[in-house]
DNA sequence: GGTGTTTTTACG
DNA sequence: GTAAAAACACCT
């Protein structure tokens, strides 16, 4: 009997791919498994087991595998299930979505290593220059990577030179895989076994009367101990023995000391445990914890629709507690995570050390440790707080997944595919794992409060603030009258700097909003009117003070401030536009006294970057903060008086038809971070069109009145909820082969669906990293089966990939583009 | 015709 | 995604 695996290879192709392993393998392999097989000429790659068959492939031999790389599955039936739905809703290939589901530490592939050949005799006269260079090198050194011989030639393509050395038995190949993932191992030390009495101690010391920094150690090895019981870590030891690694080197030599290693966790929880105990909730929160557990009894997702800074989390909490009691485990989604190390320290002041965090800036080998204490259902990854990326766990009894911040636009992956959003993939998920979902906000998205209105989701609401604090006072202030009466400096209205006066001699904080980094976005000459462009993408380049350089952000591309305009030579270099940056220096200039922090990317970076500002905003340390819109993810200061917003009209103006409802949640959630205390806060928003219809809803806080006229107008467009859209994307270096392209594929889809193709049309940026870029649209009615349009744009594709002439023409689709 | 570079194709 | 093979461009 013959047996075969078909495995997920996570490279972007459709199909499965088919190996044959032996009976006794047959008799291990488990779907879910990680194996290493060779694939393609040389390399060897991870695949995971999706089924296990006797049928031979008719076209071809299969290969054999190469190893076995689990004891046990590592992903589970229902992650890979999961995959399935992912790769078949947005479009993609289970591949795609086994690179990003997995991480990348499990991932091994192997590199080719080039050696010496010992055997050939080298007639090195009958090499070329370059051959000649590789075979010195390796005088040298033994092994080399591809990568390596590259840099010694400075050239792309080493392959057919290697290829050369090969026939001239110059070297020899080997290919290896590397075990990412090392477990942490901790250096300990005890004393060696001879001297475990008294007695045998007191002589110790003697003996060591010539080496005094040798007696040290070993007596304060022995404070150490006096302590506590616990293993004492080499570390430890130097710190308080003051002794360098050389002295207790010299002790473990003479086996007066013994040396072990214990494997511990990167990640650990160093709070004590389970301090607080869990709030009480007041009784606006009780009833909406009433309504989530009746709609949870039908299984309906249900959305908590709560004012900011209502306790949300508090309900959370209970909502947690509740399954954990019953050894369930949960999933706390975040939009971005690095900005909540406020919420990850409350959750662990409740639960302790159940609490696990996984995020993207987590490095691979921490993030191999919070997937295996998920997969064997340790307590310690009890409660999984994460960014989208935490979907992909291997939960094993899922009881309740809460999406935070639902109307985060942040839960949709933008590139590279699986183009998936974490909140919709969630509710997938609960599905399959029969569990709960909970999704939570202030604002909600259309999407949720829509499917809440058709009674496909249940609701619970909380419309009181916790302690009753007030909702901020909102004030409009019309800057295209105050410019005109000459009432404004620089960015300010004298509304604006009047408050910011009176807010600090209050000593209260001030949150000033621009939505915007960089110092100005662009730069032009005055004169000529030319400005720098980015040479590989059609975007103009961004003025960054703190560097003095020009940006691009799309691609890497940067080059210093020009004194001179590069087209006519003038010196009249101007800047439009204004971002936080030069927000805060006008602030230096109009309240020299105050402190002034700023946050935003440029300021954010780094693994603490956020935590840094934060902390530090929060010991008052700053008097105003200068941001963007990561201000708005639910960050609790207690302190804030006054917010301010610069410029309303950027968000409002934004040229999609999201640019309402994200305009009136940015501002509802900037807002909300006012007068959390008692004292009621203050919200100063400037604009130029102070009438506009969202200003008004968002000062009054009318969010069915937002929704109703949102909703009629999405209804008119034929946008979501009502409709779905795909959004496709045609990618080529050649402009023209392009245009073609994209023009006859988009006709193709208007042959089938009519009308509701839009495009195609240059995106606003038209250009990135040298490939022209060209957008469709296809908008779907919710009844309109997804299956049969799916199978129609495959169909497309698929003659589209016919055509010789429009091979190479990159397609990408988003589905549910945001 | 040889050499270097880009595009295409196939991978089990 | 990667790498070999094929196609293309360029040079002597």
């Amino acid at each position: 009997m013959q047996y075969f695996i078909n495995v997920v290879l996570p490279v972007p192709i459709e199909k499965l791919f088919t190996y044959s392993i032996s009976a006794a393998e047959a008799e291990i392999i488990k779907p879910g498994m990680r194996v290493a097989v060779p694939f393609g000429k040389s390399k060897i790659y991870t695949a995971v087991v999706a089924e296990l068959h006797q049928t031979p492939p008719e076209a071809y031999q299969a290969k054999d595998i190469e190893h076995i790389l689990d004891d046990y599955p590592v992903i589970t039936e229902i992650q890979l299930k999961f995959w399935k739905w992912i790769a078949q809703y947005y479009l993609c290939s289970v591949g795609e979505v086994f690179r990003a589901a997995v991480p990348g530490a499990l991932l091994l592939e192997s590199e080719t290593l080039i050696l010496r050949n010992e055997e050939g005799i080298v007639d090195e006269n009958a090499l070329k220059d370059d051959e000649y260079l590789v075979f010195e090198a390796l005088q040298h050194q033994s092994i080399l990577r591809v990568q390596e011989i590259s840099q010694i030639l400075n050239k792309k393509n080493v392959l057919p030179l290697l290829d050369r050395l090969l026939q001239k038995k110059v070297i020899v190949l080997k290919e290896e895989v590397f075990e990412q993932y090392k477990p942490k191992l901790v250096r300990y030390v005890k004393l060696g076994k001879a001297y475990s009495s008294e007695e045998d101690l007191a002589e110790l010391l003697n003996s060591l009367t010539r080496a005094p920094k040798q007696s040290q150690v070993v007596l304060a090895l022995f404070q150490l101990q006096a302590v506590s019981k616990k293993p004492i870590k080499v570390s430890d030891l130097e710190k308080a023995a003051n002794c360098s690694a050389a002295s207790i080197r010299s002790l473990i030599d003479k086996e007066i000391l013994e040396e072990y290693l214990i494997q511990t966790d990167r990640v650990v929880y160093e709070g004590e445990k389970e301090n607080s105990d869990l709030k009480s909730l007041n009784p606006y929160q009780e009833k909406a914890l009433k309504d989530i557990k009746i709609s949870f009894q039908e299984n309906k997702t249900t959305l908590l629709h709560g004012v900011t800074s209502s306790g949300k989390t508090e309900v959370y909490v209970k909502l947690i507690d509740a399954y954990i009691q019953q050894g369930k485990q949960v999933l706390y989604l975040l939009p971005e995570i690095a900005l909540t190390t406020q919420l990850i320290s409350r959750l662990q002041n409740y639960f302790g050390d159940k609490v696990a965090v996984f995020h993207s800036k987590y490095n691979v080998q921490e993030r191999v440790e919070v997937w295996n204490n998920v997969l064997g259902n340790k307590p310690k990854a009890q409660i999984v707080i994460g960014a989208r990326s935490a979907l992909f766990l291997p939960f094993y009894e899922l009881g309740l997944i809460i999406v935070d911040e639902e109307h985060e636009s942040s839960f949709k992956q933008y590139d590279p595919a699986p183009r998936y959003h974490a909140r919709d993939a969630a509710i997938v998920l609960a599905s399959l794992h029969g569990s709960k979902i909970l999704l939570g906000s202030a604002t909600p998205s259309m999407e949720s409060f829509y499917n809440v209105k058709t009674s496909k989701y249940g609701y619970a609401r909380i419309d009181r603030r916790y302690g009753d604090v007030l909702m901020p006072e909102m004030e409009i202030v019309d800057i295209k009258e105050q410019t005109r009466k000459k009432r404004i400096k620089g960015h300010f209205s004298e509304r604006l700097i009047e408050e910011i006066t009176e807010a600090l001699e209050l000593g209260e904080q001030i949150i000033l909003f621009q939505n915007r980094r960089g110092y100005a976005p662009i730069t032009e000459c005055s004169t000529c009117g030319h400005s720098p462009q980015c040479p590989n993408c059609d975007v103009s380049l961004t003025f960054h003070q703190h560097r003095k350089q020009l940006r691009c952000h799309y691609c890497s591309y940067h080059m210093a401030l020009q004194k001179a305009c590069l087209a006519c030579g003038s010196a009249t270099i101007d800047t439009k536009g204004f971002g936080t940056e030069q927000v805060e220096q006008e602030l230096h200039g109009l309240f020299p006294n105050a402190t002034v922090g700023r946050m935003d990317l440029d300021t954010t970076r780094g693994k603490h970057g956020y935590e840094r500002i934060i902390t530090s905003f929060e010991r008052q340390e700053i008097d105003i903060l200068v941001g963007t819109q990561m201000l708005t993810k639910g960050l609790d200061f207690r302190n804030v008086g006054l917010v301010g917003i610069m410029n309303a009209d950027t968000l409002l103006n934004f040229p999609d038809f999201r640019a309402h409802e994200r305009s009136f949640q940015l501002l509802t959630q900037v807002a909300g971070r006012a007068g959390r205390t008692q004292k009621r806060g203050k919200v100063i928003i400037q604009s130029y069109n102070p009438y506009h219809q969202i200003l008004q809803q968002v000062t009054t806080s009318d969010f069915k009145g937002m929704f109703q006229e949102q909703l009629y107008e999405r209804e008119q467009f034929k946008y979501p909820p009502i409709n779905r859209i795909i959004k496709i994307t045609f990618k080529h270096r050649d402009y023209n082969k392009l245009n073609e392209a994209a023009e006859w594929f988009t006709q193709s889809l208007r042959n089938v669906f009519g009308d509701n193709v839009l495009g195609p049309e240059y995106p606003p940026v038209s250009r990135i990293r040298n490939l022209y870029l060209k957008n469709a649209m296809l908008k779907i009615h919710k009844d309109y089966s997804l299956g049969r349009t799916k199978n129609s744009i495959k169909k497309i594709e698929h003659s589209f990939n016919a055509i010789a002439q429009f091979r190479g023409v990159r397609i990408i689709y988003n589905v549910d583009h945001i």
